[in-house]
Parts: structure tokens; sequence; C-alpha cells
DNA sequence: TGGATTGTTGGGCAA
DNA sequence: TTTGCCCAACAATCC
């Protein structure tokens, strides 16, 4: 039998490791890529021009892969549950091929068009390629569970063994006898959308710092490769958070839109690892591309994720509600000329370093304004050309000490962090141009310069450039206090009575300990 | 089983 | 410039 089969596009955006479109060409007389477009999106998704941008790049250069395949990208405007019956039958579809989606709004949709492809005797083929492992196994091999720890996660993989290989993209050869029938209306129709179709006002856009799609994912992968020392000796903690230009590789959008297979760049840092000396995760590329796969496990593995309520590994925190301070956070105005400049090329460009990302959200929550972490996660959703569901909802509960991370008194300053490798400011005044004549000694604290150094430098705290919303160094002592009544209040999970007498243990075991320690003293 | 160990990437101070 | 200690005593996991 010749199928007629539409391969789905979500994400894996592209033609390489793509084992669900090399199954579509089995057996196939006509074929359809397809990447749906729901109308709502656009009007109410948290989705910043920036990622809408690189989505239509990333659209565009998909579109002009398959056309080297004698085939094209269908962009279909409609509901998929409303869309598919529709295409099934137009095209008297008889099989559906599609990537795992671990997402639970992708899970529910695909459940759906699942249904309906069965009622139209539609077979259905879903390959894994947008994680390098199958999550599921990992958490059965964890005794059901998601690991809680990168330890722990690591040890499971060991169990499992090595990521698979990726997929060659398909060739000329593999599309013989394979035909995408396409009319001049199908032009008009199902064409790549424009930013203007999507209702966003292009006159607002700066310069394309990282241009979506397939082959700038390759490109960039490439060049990041040759750098074989680099590569081996790097260490993300040792990267800088305020580098002019970006001091680590920037693949994380395209990851994210899965422009660029984490399979292939996994066994792309094989080969440039295999018989040197390098680093290792935590610390290493590998280890950021296991970070990536740690938080889709938990992602999958742990109801509700994104929030807080409802979520079984989030401490739950009395966050204050103040829409002043989220304002002045989202809009790039605390004061803080450190955080205002990252939040400020976070609005830009869409891309900050993973530090930067520490310092800001550790401002906006456990740090200073006390908001909670899921007010950061939205705003972080919007303007991130990388915002990936687990990703984001599992750093902000990191940062915020919710979860994963719990040594809450180890606060971020907003004053002294970004000094370690920026001494004078550079990054600050580049994004930041207002206080680009304060003298490097106040650039982090402009508003304990005197009054005629704010002259010379042709900025007025208080009226070109705002006063720091709030006293770093008193909020931060008050609301590591606060962090500890949230823990302290932590109540053990009744329905196992062996977590109350672990809390009794608990106890008298942090007394044992104050006395061994007054001893030693 | 419960005591011991560990935890991607803090700040500030003293030596 | 680098290292060790303290902060105050957490949670997950190991053995």
């Amino acid at each position: 039998m010749k199928h007629s089969c539409i391969h789905w596009f979500r994400k894996g955006l592209r033609v390489h490791d793509n084992p669900a479109l090399k199954y579509a060409l089995h057996d196939c007389k006509h074929m359809y890529p397809v990447f749906i477009l729901d109308p709502w999106f656009p009007k109410n998704a948290q989705v910043g021009i920036n990622r809408w941008r690189f989505l239509i790049e990333a659209l565009k250069d998909l579109d002009s892969s398959l056309r080297k395949l004698n085939s094209r990208l269908f962009v279909i405007r409609g509901v998929p549950r409303e869309v598919f019956p529709r295409l099934f039958e137009e095209w008297k579809v008889t099989r559906l091929t599609f990537e795992v989606d671990s997402e639970p709004y992708s899970q529910k949709r695909d459940k759906e068009v699942m249904d309906l492809a069965k009622q139209h005797g539609v077979e259905i083929i879903t390959k894994i390629s947008h994680t390098l492992y199958n999550l599921e196994r990992v958490i059965e091999e964890n005794n059901g569970k998601a690991p809680l720890t990168y330890v722990r996660f690591q040890t499971v993989l060991n169990k499992i063994g090595p990521p698979k290989r990726p997929v060659p993209a398909p060739t000329r050869e593999d599309m013989k006898g394979v035909s995408t029938p396409s009319s001049e209306t199908d032009k008009e129709n199902y064409g790549v959308p424009t930013l203007d179709e999507l209702g966003q006002d292009s006159t607002t856009l700066g310069p394309v710092l990282y241009p979506g799609g397939e082959q700038e994912a390759l490109r960039r992968l490439d060049e990041y490769m040759q750098r074989t020392n680099w590569v081996c000796s790097f260490e993300k903690p040792q990267t800088s958070p305020n580098a002019l230009k970006p001091s680590t590789t920037v693949l994380s959008p395209y990851v994210k839109f899965g422009c660029l297979s984490a399979r292939t760049f996994w066994w792309r840092l094989a080969e440039v690892y295999h018989g040197k000396k390098h680093s290792a995760p935590p610390v290493s590329l590998h280890g950021q591309l296991l970070w990536r796969e740690f938080f889709y496990t938990a992602a999958y593995g742990i109801p509700n994720f994104n929030k807080m309520e409802g979520n079984t590994i989030c401490v739950q925190v009395d966050w204050d509600s103040n829409p002043e301070h989220l304002a002045a956070w989202r809009e790039a105005r605390t004061g803080f000329p450190f955080i205002d400049a990252i939040m400020t090329q976070l609005r830009q460009e869409g891309w900050i370093h993973h530090l930067a990302r520490h310092a800001v959200a550790c401002f906006l929550t456990r740090g200073d304004l006390w908001i909670s972490w899921e007010e950061g996660q939205k705003v972080f959703e919007e303007l991130l050309l990388d915002a990936d569901w687990a990703l984001n909802a599992g750093n902000w509960q990191w940062l915020s000490a919710s979860a994963f991370f719990h040594q809450y008194f180890r606060v971020y300053s907003p004053i002294a962090f970004g000094k370690k490798t920026d001494k004078n400011g550079d990054y600050i005044k580049k994004y930041l141009p207002i206080l680009k004549k304060f003298p490097a000694q106040y650039i982090y604290e402009p508003w304990k310069a005197p009054k005629s150094i704010q002259e010379q430098a042709g900025c007025i705290v208080g009226k070109d450039y705002p006063r720091p919303i709030v006293d770093h160094d008193t909020i931060s002592k008050k609301n590591i206090q606060r962090m500890k009544a949230a823990y302290a209040k932590r109540s053990p999970d009744l329905s196992d009575g062996s977590a109350e007498r672990k809390g009794q243990k608990r106890k008298s075991a942090s007394i044992m300990e104050m006395l061994t320690k007054k001893a030693k003293k």
C-alpha cells in the first residue's frame, strides 16, 4: 500500500535527526509536511515579537529545505482539532507522523488529534527526537519518580547508556516516488505568515542577532565545534553573564524550536571530546544538554510543574503582590543598573546569559522584591527566544529556592555580582546608554555618586535614571528569614506516617548538631 | 535505617 | 589574587 501521509511539524523544525519525518517517507506516495498556526496564539499567547520573528524564519528555512527535496511546507491556519478532519478528507490521508512532545498542553492536543485520526482510519506514527532520552524510561528507571538531583539523574542515565545516534536527513533518494501535490492556490493559503499577519508591529524590531532556522543552527553549531579547546575546557560557571558578546553558544533558541537536534548536538560534542581531556557534567556542554533533559524529565513527572499550588516539590511561599515593583522589574527601571541592563537586553535581543537570568530571577523573588516566581516565568516566557516550558518553570523554581535548590541564604547581590566579570560596567553602559558617562566607581550604584558627579555625567538619579526601588542589604536579610519561615512551615505529608516521624527525628538531629558544635567551640 | 554526605555557578570578610 | 570560613542549618540521596 502506498500512503498519503501528513508529517505534522510542531517543535522539531528541521529535516536532520527527524525520525518521524523519515518514517513518513516509507511506502509513501503523497507527502504533506504541515505546520499548524492556531490564530488564537498571536492574540493571546505569551509570545513576544522577537520569538515570532524567529519562528517565521525557522518556518521559511524549513520550507526551503523541503523544497530542495521537491516538497514544501503547508502552514495551515486554524485549530488542530478542526483542521485535521478537513485535511484527512481533502488529502485522503492514511498516515500521520509527528515527534513526541512531552508538555502537558501538547499531550492534551495530541491526544485529541490521535482520537480524530483513529476515527478517520489514519495510522499514527510518533517518534522521540526532541529529548535525548525517552522520559518515561528515565522515570521508570528511577522507581517511577522524576529524579530531583542532578547526581541522581546522572546515575539513572548511566544505567540506560548514551543517547541514541541522530538520524540522517532525508535525501532525494528517499524522496523517490514521493510527491507533494500542491496547487497555485495552496501558495496563497498555506504560505509562511508575515509578522504583520500575526498582528505584530515590525517597526519596533531590532537587528536580527539570532536568525531562526535549521541552516543557521547547523552553521552556528559548526562554528562552535571548530573551537576544540574552547569546547573541551567549557565550564558554564566560568562564563561571563555580562560579556558584550555572548560568552556561550546561544544555541538554546535553536534547540528549543528543534531547529537543532539535542542528539546531534550531543554526538557532535562527543566527537570533539574524543581522545582529549575535557570538562564534564554538570559544567560542560554535555552537562548543559543534561540539564535540559533533567528539567524535561521533572516537568513530565511532576504535576502542576509551572505553578506553586498543587506542585508537590515546590515550597509554598507567601509571595507579595506588588504590581509597581513587578512592572519596574519587567520594564528595566528598578534603579539597579545591572538588573535593568539585563532586562533591557532580554527585551531587545531575546537572549541573556544563564547567570544573568539567575541575577534577575533572584532579585525578583527571594532576593529582593519577594514576588512570585510565576510572575517572572510569564515575563521570560514572553521575551526569551529560547523560552521552554520545562526549563523555564524548573529554573524559576531553582532560583527562587522553591525546589531543587534550597540554600536560600545564597543571595545574588544586584551590585556585587556583575562586578566580578565586568568591573568597568561596560555591559551596563551598552544597554543603559543614559549611564554611559558615569565613572566606573559608581556605575553599579549610581545613587551613591555625589551630585556633582551625577551632573557631570549628565544623569541625575531620581530624574534621568530611577532611584533603587529597594534597599538590597536590608531587604535581602529580611527575605532570608522569610524563606526560613516558609521552609519551616512545610507540613509533612500526612498520607505517609513516616514523614511525621522523619520530622521529629530531623528536629532531634539538628539539636544534636547544635550540641556538637557548641562542644567544638 | 538513620547518620553522613552532597549540592552547577553567593557575599563578605580575614588572612 | 587566592583560599577558607561563616552565614544558618535545607533536602535528597547514599550507604
